[in-house]
DNA sequence: CAGTGGTCTAGACCACTTC
DNA sequence: AAGTGGTCTAGACCACTGC
């Protein structure tokens, strides 16, 4: 681990290059969520740095929750499968108690062309294939969420309502497990709307009811957006959490 | 810069504790909001450590916006004047275009005594003197915000409705000139409501337009409560936006 | 006990800013 | 040229995990 000369194009540091180098592997999938990757002294071998500059990636990489550091274990490929990451994109919160457990039902799970809107989302063509599901998450069985979810039909190819009935988990660990899909980070737009005959009839409110209305973009590595979400939440009794830095 | 043997209680990592150290200083006002702390250099003297471990304390410092490096320069202290930091906390975003410019009108800024739910926000006894302020922001001439402020009046003694008006820029830049109170962080509450009579008036809407409400609690160095908003935003063509990480 | 990540040091050199 | 933060290295030792 010593002298190097990678002439690679413009300036970076070394440690962006690891960063992008172990990214790379990431995506590329050669270590899965939940796996271990090789120890950073390892890691220095293979790139030929010192130990400080992997170092510095990785502890870039973890900031970024793409991969989790363990002492006296090892560095891990972040997964939706642990049990303290199920909620991890999830920001709605019981107003009064601590905890909250929802439960899903789906309703439906179609096969359909885009249109424009979600295509653009999604970055696809207009009129290619595309997986539209409806569902209902409550809460002591009361309804709370009504959510459509919008899939690329290439990635998600055989997802049907059968399948997603059958499992009992986070969607998001569904994604990992059965289309080799991790997400990563996610952007959402918030309003206040209110509700028509089929939402009112799905949360069993009035219609005119005022409902959050959630609008999620959801991305794997390389910035690729591969769900989009469109939420209503009941917030009589529970609010959306947000902590500014 | 070499051996060093602080016989402090419960271990803790170095670098935790000059974090502690520059905290506290922070806290103290020994360097104010946008002055430049001392060098690296000599912070390790000063705390008798090297200057990697004064480098990693800042690093995570400056990871939580508190201190902001300039390469060349040195290291400086947040403040919400800087024009990058102006809307620091604001998640509003319109619908289409990019930027935004709020102006605000202050509508009211009474002093009297907190009923229970405020105090115990502001960790206050209920009957003490608070601060309580309206206003209303609006865009391109139409008002999309109704906002509601609480301060404690202790520490902004003297804040009155001529004060607000005679400021021209973000109110937290107020807070940090004339009441030596900078804003670390926040936490918001949303929920969707319906305007009622007061509201439909403020913002020019009929009574039972969805509103967005947003209740933020906002906190100085050391955890401490300083600052409770209730806003309602008009979200018809503007959303709150957030990042999932 | 060996192997992993975590801390700390000391020193060299680079990049950027200011005078 | 001097001073600041930023990168990189090499090596020692600590803390935690699991065999």
């Amino acid at each position: 681990m010593s002298e190097v000369n990678l002439p690679i194009a413009s300036f970076s540091p070394l440690y962006e290059q690891i960063k992008a180098m172990i990214l790379a592997s990431l995506q590329a999938a050669e270590w899965l969520p939940g796996a271990a990757i090789p120890s950073e002294m390892e890691l220095a071998a293979r790139y030929a740095v010192s130990q400080g500059t992997v170092r510095k990636a990785i502890d870039e990489l973890a900031a970024m929750n793409l991969l989790v550091r363990r002492q006296g274990k090892g560095t891990y490929v972040a997964t939706h499968q642990e049990d303290d990451w199920q909620y991890r994109f999830l920001r709605l919160a019981p107003d009064s108690a601590e905890k909250f457990h929802l439960t899903s039902q789906f309703l439906a799970c179609i096969k359909t062309k885009a249109n424009a809107y979600i295509a653009s989302l999604l970055k696809l063509k207009a009129g290619e294939t595309i997986i539209h599901i409806d569902r209902v998450q409550s809460f002591a069985g009361k309804p709370i969420v009504f959510e459509e979810i919008w899939l690329p039909g290439m990635r998600f190819k055989g997802l049907d309502l059968d399948a997603l009935n059958a499992w009992h988990g986070p969607v998001y660990a569904l994604y990992e497990s059965h289309y080799a899909t991790h997400m990563v980070r996610a952007e959402e737009k918030i309003k206040a709307v209110m509700a028509d005959e089929t939402l009112a009839a799905h949360l069993h409110l009035e219609i005119g009811a005022p409902l959050l209305s959630v609008e999620r973009v959801a991305f794997t590595y390389g910035n690729k957006p591969v769900e989009i979400r469109h939420a209503r939440y009941d917030t009589s009794n529970q609010h959306y959490e947000n902590k500014l830095n």
